[in-house]
DNA sequence: ATGAAAGCGCTAACAT
DNA sequence: ATGTTAGCGCTTTCAT
């Protein structure tokens, strides 16, 4: 069961296979009734332009295709940042490959050659590795890359980012202006880029502010589960934080839950790192520093047509800002 | 600034370019000297592989993907969904191409026509149309559709979608098992199926329990903003309900905040169709009808791969069970 | 073990 | 206005 191809249009119609060409891309230069009889053919078997075949023979072999690779693309703040970069491709009727990464430096440097072979015209990715040299040669060669929330590293490429350590400071300093001293702070582990500066701007805001740093008030956790547990132990200790910076969302997932469980949301403080949609339902809602995950994925699928329209400006780092959004759980006084 | 090809490599190693052909696809028959010489070319070059000119090429003209079309990747049930897809596709080493349709017919019909130009192996989609024969053409000619969430409507292919009516049913059930007889319901726009559905699932339980379906009730709602308005104003009518079936999860998110915002979430019962990551948190947790997007999305997935091995099987249809998870809300008695 | 020729489905450049 | 030829980068088939 073979696909029609041009040939057999043509034949089915009686004309010349460069004649269907025309009439199948809308060139002018074709005769009314013959136009007619090429669709009636292209109707009558089915036939499928096969845009493979023409952009290999194409002057400019584009595939009007991108991909985006994050971490994981169940995660909201992922999620968003797909949906923003798929409705720029959309305007421009370019179709989008999409799939995660898991943290997985190997699936990173695997997908990314396929993503060559298939030549897809440009990536957007959340890198999982922590070297991005492997990236220049094929930067060199033509291919575009625009790095989103964690900067290139040993590269230099068009990134989009958000002020991580910026927000951090932010969320801890609202933090000590409660009077809380003890805050403890759950991030993700230290292999990766945002867990560490958004650590850094609580390790800086701490400092500025006087106030000593305790390693004992300090966790990682990836999931919810493990985020629950680390903050059902720091209320457990015999030391306990009275307030709690979780910075991501699943994190302030996990947080929310364990205080929920201890009947402690009323006391303890929390400020999360990311905003959650289900923020201003809980009581208290949930103070977060909020960055903007659709204007991050807006920006960096512009940034990457400008490249793919032929844009050689030197890499353009952008870091967006991030905003507080007091309500509730962050306003919590030390008693 | 051209890609190198297998012509170039060829001339760099010194070699006929059937030798490099055979090397890059670590076809046997070739001596380790030239496989040195060809690899050191490849990567003096640069060169890569050119999936697209095999595929043409290659016997069966595989082109190793295949598109996703949900309504709104944002949503956290067709997040999910792609996660699972993507998941089962990773496997195979099967690339995806994803997108939202919001409902739009036009933009499915387009999507559809365009994916077929490029050659996908099979799609999975979560129509917006009401009329899908137009894909029995494209069925007849070898291409592989899965529908999930909504059943084909004039066309006969594989699909997965879950026991919406049962659901419902077993929702508003539930609430009248707790005493309530007015029970509000806020669904999708009514030309989509699940809604559908779901409403018929709530008027069969009203009706097996002998209670009188007011139309009063009912509200239809897309967004959450939408669906937090639709409950204010019927807490607020004469005759207000004692409790919400809320047939979707953004309609469950504004639900629980426009309960929330009336200082009800402890009066009025509510249920809600979709699990929500966020449902145990709230005090009360919400009582859902889950449906497992992880299992719907594997198993559209598993059949999609199973068509494209060669399955001829009659089209397969399946449907999920739901399952009703009580957290509170929903277990809220009439006073 | 290696290579030359043909052709996948299409567009570009050049006829007529 | 219509058709012919060449060739995109690759795999297939068939030599050597």
């Amino acid at each position: 069961m073979r696909r029609a191809t041009m040939r057999d249009v043509a034949a089915a119609a009686g004309v010349s296979f460069k004649t269907v060409s025309r009439v199948v891309n809308d060139e002018p230069g074709v005769s009314g009734p013959l136009v007619d009889k090429v669709q009636a053919a292209v109707a009558a078997l089915g036939y499928r332009h096969n845009l493979a075949a023409r952009s290999l023979r194409h002057s400019e072999q584009r595939t009007a295709s991108m991909a985006v690779l994050l971490q994981d693309l169940s995660n909201s703040f992922s999620a968003q940042l797909m949906r923003a970069i798929d409705d720029v491709a959309r305007e421009r009727d370019l179709v989008v490959m999409a799939t995660s990464l898991d943290e997985e430096e190997e699936r990173e440097h695997g997908l990314v050659a396929n993503l060559i072979k298939r030549r897809v015209d440009g990536l957007i990715m959340m890198p999982a590795s922590r070297d991005h040299a492997y990236l220049q040669r094929e930067v060199s060669a033509g291919f575009h890359v625009v790095l989103i929330d964690r900067p290139p590293i040993n590269v230099d490429v068009d990134f989009v980012v958000v002020d991580n350590v910026g927000g951090a400071k932010q969320a801890t300093n609202h933090l000590l202006q409660q009077g809380h001293r003890r805050i403890a702070v759950i991030t993700d582990e230290v292999r990766v880029a945002t867990a560490r500066q958004r650590l850094d701007g609580y390790r800086t805001a701490l400092a500025e502010a006087g106030v000593e740093y305790d390693g004992a008030l300090v966790r990682a956790a990836r999931s919810r589960e493990a985020a629950a547990e680390a903050v059902q132990e720091l209320l457990a200790s015999a030391n306990p934080p009275t307030a709690v910076f979780s910075a991501r969302n699943v994190i302030t997932e996990g947080t929310a839950l364990a205080l929920r469980r201890a009947g402690l949301s009323d006391r303890i403080a929390m400020v999360g790192f990311d905003d959650v949609p289900w923020a201003e339902l809980l009581s208290p809602g949930i103070t977060v520093i909020k960055q903007d995950a659709l204007a991050v994925g807006r920006l960096a699928a512009e940034l990457l047509l400008s490249r793919m329209e032929g844009s050689t400006d030197p890499p353009r780092h952008q870091v967006l800002p991030v905003q507080l959004i007091p309500r509730g759980s962050g306003e919590i006084q030390t008693s």
